[in-house]
Formats: C-alpha cells, structure tokens, sequence
DNA sequence: GTTTTTCTGTAACATAGATTACAAAAAACA
DNA sequence: TGTTTTTTGTAATCTATGTTACAGAAAAAC
C-alpha cells in the first residue's frame, strides 16, 4: 500500500492514512520502480510533477561543462526530489537523481498538486516548509561557506553537541569530515591538532570533547 | 491607493487592482511608515506576518557573535521581506531589516494570507516562486562561491553578456565588482589583467568585449 | 584648464589551506 | 597472535588570494 509508505514523509506530516488515499485519489499520478543505477530524473529535463521518492536511496548529479561529475545530494527515502523547482518559472531539474539501490517513485502532476494544496490546508502548509526550510540550510550552508578551516570545524563540532546533547562524542573518520566540510585531508588534521594546542577542545580517538564552547561559538560566528 | 503599490509586486503578479483590494479586504492587515533608520523587522522576532514593502529601500543586517554588523540584503520596493521565514518551525527573522529612507510596509498575518493562496491559485503559485527563486538563487550563489576568483570572474561576465545580449559591455568599477564577488580588489585587478594576456577579453576603459566565451564557461562550471 | 579626488595597475609580502609524501598508530582480519 | 589494511599526524612545499603601499591615469570639481 503506497499511503503507508509516503505518509512518513513530511509533505504527509499530520495527515492520516484514510486521508493520504483520498488525497492520492484526487490526482492523477504515476508510480515507477527503479532498478540500481538507473535515472529518475534526467538533469535539463522539464519539471511539472511533484517527484516522491518512497522507498530506496538515491543521489543527485550534476554533468558540468568540461563533462566532469559532481555528487550534489543524497535521497533517503521518503524524499521530495527538488521541490523548490517545481513551480519555478524556467522549471528545468538543475542534476540527474539516479537510484543507487531499488527504488519507488510517484510522480503528482503539479497542477494537480496544486488543487490538493488548495483543498487541504495541512499540505499547503507542508509544502511551504518542506522549499522554506531548503532556504534555511542553504543559507546556512552559505554561511559556513564563508568561514575558515576553525570556524567550519566549530560549527561542525557545535551542531553534533546538540544533537548528542553532551559536551562528549564519536567523530567520523577525518577523511569523512573533510569531506562533508569540503577540505584537505592534512589540512583538517594539522586544524584539529591546534585546536587541542588551544585547549578548546579534546580528542581521545574516537571521541571529542568540548572544553570551550564558547570559543567555538566565536570562531562559528 | 495601496493596491496600486503594492500590484507591482510579484507576489500579485497576473492579478488586477480590484482583485488586489478584494484580497486586501479579506484580511487583517496593518501598515506602517517608517523613517530613514528606523528598524522595520528585529532579528530574533518571530515572523507570524508576510511583510511587504510597497515603497522605499531597506537593507537586512545581521549582528553576529562579536557585536560586528554585516549587511545581508538590500531590498527596494515593491518586496516581500524573508517570505522563507513565514511558514517555518523556528521562524524567528534571522536578520535585522531597517530602513535606508522612507518605507511603506503591509504586514499580513501569516494565517490569513494561507487563507488568500488556499482562494486564489494565481497567489498562490506566485508565493511559491518567490521562495523557490531564492533557493534557486542560493543554491547558485552557493555554485559561485566553490568558483576559484577567475572563475566568479567569467560567471559574472557570462551574466552580463546575457543581460546585455552582446559580448562588449560597460563594467562597474573594480572595488564595486570586487564587493560583489566577495573578493580584494587588487586581486581582483590582477585576475583581469592575467585574463586580457590570456586574450579571453578585451578591456578598454570601462569597456568589456568577450573574445572566448567557451572559455568563460569552462571557467565557470 | 587646473586642481582635487577617485580609480586602476602593480609590486612586495603575508597567510590559509592544498598537495604530496611518509611513518606511526590503530583497527580489522585471519 | 601476527599480519594486513586503514587511519592519523606531521613535515615540506606549493598556490591562490589577501594585504599594504604607492604611482600614474582618469574623472570630477572648481
């Protein structure tokens, strides 16, 4: 049954299941199961449906000019792909998504969508969240952006203390960190290394611990 | 007539005056004048309203850990402040907005506007633009940022050439592109001297011709 | 047209972080 | 337990960009 699978997903976030089949009723939509390495959606494509992605994983690419690859996103399901271009004016899918295992999809025309969002307060109001909070975390990330080696490192380190909720944690792998922060290696390592110096913080192999975060705080700032 | 200001906004893009004040009067709305300096939005409110500013020019600040000042946005009139932030879980503005002269603005609470789009598709097809631009906007400027300063060079070229539909172009002054690159300007200088050896453009005055633009793109992807 | 101000080019130097390389430490495995 | 693989620390070097400083060019003001 599709409305058990898609109603962990927050666009369905407070509505329950009779009412996700009844939305799933209104429209006209489509449901695709993708095989391991294939394409759901294919960058430059035009984009007039509300893509779900249900079940499996998947991962976003981009093809830049020179032919080269990028991995931009990670799909876990459930998923919305891209939904700040759905109603966009020039609605082209900026990557290619592609399933990395067995994956299930539904396609909502975004016509028809937008009927349901009319009709149905609680996913007008999902929907507004699901784009708003893209927004957010990309603001964010702009901002992180901005900072130095230290200051991503802190900012890293702060955001694992509230989600642990203590001062005291497991750290990925370095070469895991320096990627999702996007830097060398070495470069990390020689960081974290001052950072100890400093006495802000502590790293007993896998473990860190905050001494300081209030000097975390000002260099994440 | 407020309607008459505030039809120039793209949020009632496709919609006639009558029916501006039609949705006007179906909502509880407030306007407020502000002066030159004044604070229209404090950074930390919780944003309950869709805040429109139908005449003026006002710029958002943040103040971050240090007490230091950066500015965010600058805004002119007809536009909608932080439309991200309306229907979000942590909706606190995450900027201070003030005015940098005279500023008429409409404050619609968020409720009542969520009424509006759920009555009128054309409102609310524009209000999903408008978020969805600013992530598609993000996410570019998030592109641009990964660019080496050559690189955010031929993206801005490349851009005004679309804008200007030709390949020569007058350019604004270095420390003003430099600002807007995020750049040193004698750095910024330097980059383009190297990109005239390379003969990529030509610059005579305030003059920019694109000789390759293939390589402009090459740089920018 | 002269003076003053702003803009541009460029050079010398500083710095953060990338790159490469390798050895020590830890973890996984057998 | 010993062996192999992975992860980490760190040093040497490179590179892009920032910083500071200043002189000549262009533009604006007078």
């Amino acid at each position: 049954m599709i409305e058990n699978k898609i109603i962990a997903s927050k666009l369905f976030q407070g509505i329950d299941t009779k009412q996700v089949r009844q939305i799933l009723d209104s429209v006209r939509y489509t449901k695709k199961t993708y095989s391991k390495d294939s394409i759901i959606v294919f960058q430059n494509d035009i984009c007039v449906n509300v893509v779900i992605l249900y079940s499996g994983d998947a991962v976003a690419e981009k093809i830049n000019y020179g032919g080269k690859v990028e991995i931009v996103e990670e799909f876990t399901a459930p998923s919305i792909l891209a939904p700040a271009f759905v109603y966009i004016e020039d609605n082209r899918f900026p990557v290619s998504v592609y399933a990395t295992n067995k994956c299930e999809v539904l396609f909502i025309p975004r016509d028809d969508f937008m009927n349901v969002m009319q009709r149905n307060t609680q996913v007008l109001i999902n929907f507004l969240q699901i784009i708003s909070e893209q927004t957010y975390f990309l603001n964010k990330k702009l901002n992180i952006y901005k900072l130095s080696l230290k200051g991503k490192i802190a900012d890293y380190l702060l955001t694992q203390m509230k989600i642990h909720e203590k001062d005291t944690f497991n750290m990925v792998s370095h070469q895991r960190l320096a990627d999702l922060l996007g830097v060398a290696r070495p470069s990390l390592s020689r960081t974290l290394t001052e950072m100890q110096k400093d006495k802000t913080i502590l790293i007993d192999k896998k473990k860190v611990k905050i001494l300081i975060p209030q000097a975390l705080r000002k260099l994440a700032e």
